[in-house]
DNA sequence: AAAACGGGGGC
DNA sequence: GCCCCAGTTTT
């Protein structure tokens, strides 16, 4: 037995309504905030991301900053050196190659420091909503839990995925489903009892 | 294939 | 105090 794949969307979508963040509508934004989240939760990214566009919110706002600056604003967040050094380059790269604006396609995205596939595909879905599907920890987490899948690698898990799932809910996926692992679906000690899948989930590896 | 990068938050 | 977290790069 399958689970009823527009049934489980249209109960994400009624839980989180806000998933499309409208500050991921920048295609700046989406890139940077994205390349801020490696290994940091989402909720301590965020508010850094905010405070670093305050203050700088252009490629040729960060070039001309100090990286001194750019570390201390975003120093919440994991790997914040590294990171800093990330966003300068990547603001660097963009004014040289593609005059000051993000690339929609997957292969210049990828010769960006700090950008992978998950990233790439963020940038993507979220910002030039594109039918891309990112995988992070919470999709795939998730789409395992959820008998969706059975994968070991986030790449099979995109392949799998795009299999099960209508071409136009690919963007979605990923949003939904960061926010669903936040607060109930968690890596550790999930809350079942809350969750509004409760009654369709199998509850495969908890 | 596995290690390394790194500060914050939950327990 | 210990362990894990919106991955990517390097060994």
């Amino acid at each position: 037995m399958s689970m009823d794949i527009d049934e489980l969307m249209k109960r994400l979508f009624e839980l989180y309504p806000e998933a499309s963040n409208d500050a991921f509508k920048d295609p700046f934004f989406a890139l940077i905030s994205t390349v801020m989240s490696h290994r940091t939760r989402d909720d301590v990214t965020y508010p850094a991301a905010s405070k670093l566009f305050e203050k700088f919110s252009t490629p040729e706002e960060m070039v001309r900053a100090d990286v001194s600056e750019i570390e201390i604003l975003i120093k919440d967040v994991g790997f914040y050196r590294v990171k800093a050094g990330r966003i300068k380059e990547i603001s660097r790269l963009l004014l040289e190659k593609y005059d000051g604006r993000v690339p929609d396609d997957m292969e210049a995205l990828l010769e960006l420091p700090g950008v992978g596939r998950k990233t790439a595909n963020c940038v993507l879905a979220h910002a030039f909503l594109k039918d891309a599907l990112a995988v992070d920890t919470h999709v795939h987490r998730i789409s395992n839990r959820l008998g969706l899948v059975e994968t070991k690698a986030p790449e099979e898990t995109e392949i799998e995925l795009k299999k099960i799932f209508p071409q136009k809910y690919w963007r979605h996926i990923n949003l939904l489903l960061v926010k669903l692992g936040q607060n109930t679906c968690r890596p550790i000690s999930p809350r079942c009892k809350t969750c509004a899948l409760d009654d369709i989930c199998p509850k495969i590896l908890l």
